[in-house]
DNA sequence: GAGTCTATTGTTAGCCC
DNA sequence: GGGGCTAACAATAGACT
């Protein structure tokens, strides 16, 4: 098995932090290729929505969501879902979202809209009116994405004008604290 | 290569949605271990924080994040990564967020929430608030379609006589859309 | 569904450029 | 930093339990 070294020997990984900075970058480097092909086959191959980020150490970001969907989408629906089995332990919720709003969390702050939903009454709309809100919801959704894709398409040119890196391009990095 | 079939032929993997419903979930039962086991290896081998979501096509939800870190911490990074990059390419984003706060209603109407988006000055928000706004919308939408949903299933086994009531427990699983 | 087995394909560590 | 190479390892398709 590992008896005898022929050329290269190649000791199998062991499970812990490479010290060697440089080493440790090929390995970020190499890996995460493999790990982002691996994901982008599981979402093909099975069907399945995928969303990852990675953060390197040095704080760079690289992330990847499986076609037809946004990091944003996927993780509003994992979002969503906790928000779904909270709401039905009615008990902790009141506080939960209290305590989300008054945390730093950035998130709760954008999901002001949905809070508003939750808080409100739709617990005691009826499934006409439910119905009606999901269209009118929709249609103005799809208002809110079209702005969205003509801004962001407005400034992508602009940032090839200037020469200057688009918030879109890959990876986007940050030195983050 | 591949040309003498011995005993159990393998024909290369094709990247392409598989068929076959069964062959599809013994795939994604194990590459899904093995994604995730890639992942916690890059974590802990490159010191990388590493948040991973995966939504099975019948909506379970696999979730890992690197130790230490949340799904929630890693996405709130996230965010707020992008948030920062595209404050570059803006001027009065925290004043905006305010006025839009404050104009809320603390207790809104279902309608008004539609409303307030189609009348508001959805021509002036940012990409950042146009992203917000899109997410928030998403999540109040899914939100609005699962009561829709909790609704018709409590018509529909009210009619039936069905006690069926549980939708909590377990690996957090739910059928969403 | 999940686990075991094994032939086979796929990934990657160590070097080099 | 990125790419290419090759041998050593690892993941896994298919069949079976």
């Amino acid at each position: 098995m590992e008896g005898g070294g022929r050329r290269r020997k190649r000791g199998k990984v062991e499970l812990r932090r490479i010290e060697d900075r440089t080493s440790r970058q090929v390995r970020f480097s190499k890996r995460r290729s493999g790990l982002f092909k691996k994901a982008y086959e599981l979402s093909v191959l099975c069907d399945a929505q995928v969303a990852l980020l990675v953060f390197s150490p040095a704080g760079r970001l690289y992330e990847f969501a499986s076609s037809a969907s946004s990091i944003d989408t996927i993780f509003g629906r994992y979002w969503d879902l906790l928000d779904t089995t909270i709401d039905l332990n009615i008990e902790a919720r009141e506080s939960r979202l209290r305590q989300k709003e008054h945390s730093d969390d950035p998130v709760p702050k954008i999901n002001h809209i949905t809070q508003c939903v939750l808080e409100s009454n739709v617990n005691e709309l009826n499934i006409a009116e439910l119905r009606g809100l999901e269209e009118a919801m929709t249609n103005a959704l799809t208002v809110v994405k079209n702005k969205l894709m003509m801004k962001v398409a407005s400034v992508l040119s602009q940032s090839e004008k200037k020469g200057k890196s688009c918030w879109i391009s890959e990876p986007r990095s940050r030195v983050s604290s």
